[in-house]
DNA sequence: ATAAATAACAAAAACGTTTTTGAATTTAAA
DNA sequence: TTTAAATTCAAAAACGTTTTTGTTATTTAT
């Protein structure tokens, strides 16, 4: 590999001669200048980066981390499409990503792994949980490295994230199926600390009040955003609740199971019970019967997302904000006029 | 953040002793190591990975090269799930995955890009095409930079790549049909030059060949991977002959999309027309109706590309080779006994 | 013609490590 | 005792850049 310094010698100039004529400074003739970048070609140089980062102390590289939890990394669709917005803006401002893959390194932590590889900024897409987890998180938080997190409320100088409005979406889905006449309405929802699961508890909660329907506890299950677990909640309900004719599972992969469960119980989707789901991944258009769902912006998400951080890194001084995005009621075939 | 020299200072020793003490060199003092250690945990100290990299030549990072064409990226789930698979296997080994996004950079090439970045190998998960990516391959190839692509023939002294038996694969779809009944089978394939779908269509060729059915060009489109062009593909081949009685597609999104086209024409699956695809992704067996399919054996690819990868990195005299894995038939409900 | 300003370059320090070489001290061997 | 060997450390070079400061030669202004 060409250095700097081949480039110095055969040219017959000091190296910082080169480096300043690669980067454009003005303090060189252009003749010279022209020479280098010609002998440069002829070298097939490229500059390394990791020299550049280590005096520079900026690598062009944006951190990735995520799926400490259950269904929550490369394989789920939705992540994987904000995973793919982020890609590619983040590539149009001149930065690679770098995916921490190191679980193996025992005292490490998010704030450590990204000092560590000298990251410009580093994105969190993951569920929490867990007071070592949350430690790291306050960590990162007051580190002053550039962070953005999806669905997480992470809040600080240069730290943000942005989320759909999970609260709005959830009351939507439930009115809908209030507009249908469903009164006995199940939640299967997340875990007790996740902010989405948490919104859009209370938005299932909202609706139902301001329909003036009570709340049945009951009709509630967490799944932790398990498909088993979704499957499991739903059996236990439906042992619970003969006259309940809806259900709600906070996204699409938990509301796939739980209609498998009504069908295996000989219960058809939507004229026995009507199922809306959340997120809308590409394969709820697909399932049969086609999903209703809550639709999330993932590209937006992805994109708010990258902006953000972008301007973190490039600014010391911008102060990031969060940033909620709509969400909209997608009617497709799984929800119906209440049949009894 | 804390250094090397922090730690020296604080411990009144050299640089050198701080170094060797925390890479558990044998010539170190014992009580010197333990006081050393000590003060880094105090400093929360973490070495610098790419200060680290500078001198040892050595990131512990490998390269992911992805999505040059249509329809194979970050979106596309079947590279997602060897993806899925590279990570966790890496991630095991201590590497960390640079996603390479910088598509602005005009002359970069992939080797001049790997260099630069200083990863220790690279994954090429792409559908190659056209002649600048071809000598960027051939550049790649010659670079003895290890390197392992999926799907794409790239053979060098470090450089190999893991594949399907896709020859086998096609041969057993279209034998399928055959069992079934129908004769007169039209081939959705990808493009021209990418060896997937070259012996795709070889594998088609031989199932016809040896079934004593003539080949017959008319039945034969390319749709590059695209589902709109397979859509197109659909309509050409339905107009063109009347007496086609099922699709073999060489990928399960371009059947769902030839599934739907034939529908749109008032077509009945599988009880009309036959369809077959190939992949087996996650939506095949979701898709109403579920798609039958030649299901490639994803996480096997990622872990036996990641194995191949690694042995090369660490091991200058490795000579990785092509593992081709095996496929299989799986029948849900788009192929049914000819009817007609 | 002289001083001041400018242009064009070089030297050297810095970034944070690893590694080689060598020096000092201690221990063991003769 | 004297010499050899082993132990423990320090100094310095190296990795490939960027950037600050300084130097020389050239131009401009007076």
């Amino acid at each position: 590999m060409a250095s700097i310094h081949d480039i110095a010698k055969k040219a017959g100039v000091s190296v910082s001669t080169v480096s300043r004529a690669l980067n454009n400074y003005q303090d060189v003739n252009p003749k010279t200048r022209e020479k280098i970048i010609e002998i440069a070609k002829e070298l097939n140089y490229y500059p390394s980066a990791v020299a550049r980062g280590l005096v520079m102390k900026r690598t062009q590289t944006i951190g990735l981390f995520f799926g400490d939890h259950m269904n929550s990394g490369f394989d789920h669709p939705f992540f994987m499409d904000v995973i793919s917005a982020v890609r590619e803006e983040a590539g149009d401002a001149g930065y690679d990503l770098l995916i921490f893959t190191n679980k193996h390194k025992e005292r490490a932590t998010y704030a450590t792994l990204c000092r560590e590889r000298g990251v410009d900024g580093v994105f969190l897409i993951l569920t929490g949980g867990g007071k070592k987890k949350n430690d790291q998180l306050i960590e990162l938080q007051e580190s002053g490295i550039p962070c953005v997190a999806i669905d997480l409320p992470l809040e600080g100088e240069r730290c943000t994230y942005v989320e759909s409005n999970n609260f709005l979406g959830a009351k939507k889905a439930v009115l809908h199926l209030i507009e249908l006449g469903h009164r006995n309405i199940a939640f299967i929802g997340g875990d007790e600390i996740a902010k989405t699961s948490f919104d859009r508890l209370n938005g299932y909660r909202a609706a139902l009040s301001e329909s003036g329907i009570d709340l049945n506890a009951s009709y509630i299950e967490m799944a932790y955003f398990s498909e088993e677990l979704a499957k499991e909640a739903t059996k236990k309900i439906l042992a619970r609740n003969k006259d309940v004719t809806a259900f709600f599972a906070i996204s699409d992969l938990m509301a796939f199971a739980v209609i498998e469960t009504l069908q295996e119980h000989a219960l058809r989707v939507p004229e026995d019970i009507s199922v809306i789901g959340f997120d809308d991944i590409k394969e709820a258009s697909t399932f049969e019967p086609p999903l209703t769902t809550i639709s999330q912006q993932k590209y937006a998400m992805g994109r708010a997302a990258t902006n953000q951080l972008m301007k973190s890194i490039e600014d010391i001084n911008y102060r990031p904000s969060p940033i909620t995005l709509p969400t909209e009621l997608v009617i497709r075939k799984t929800t119906d006029y209440i049949m009894r």
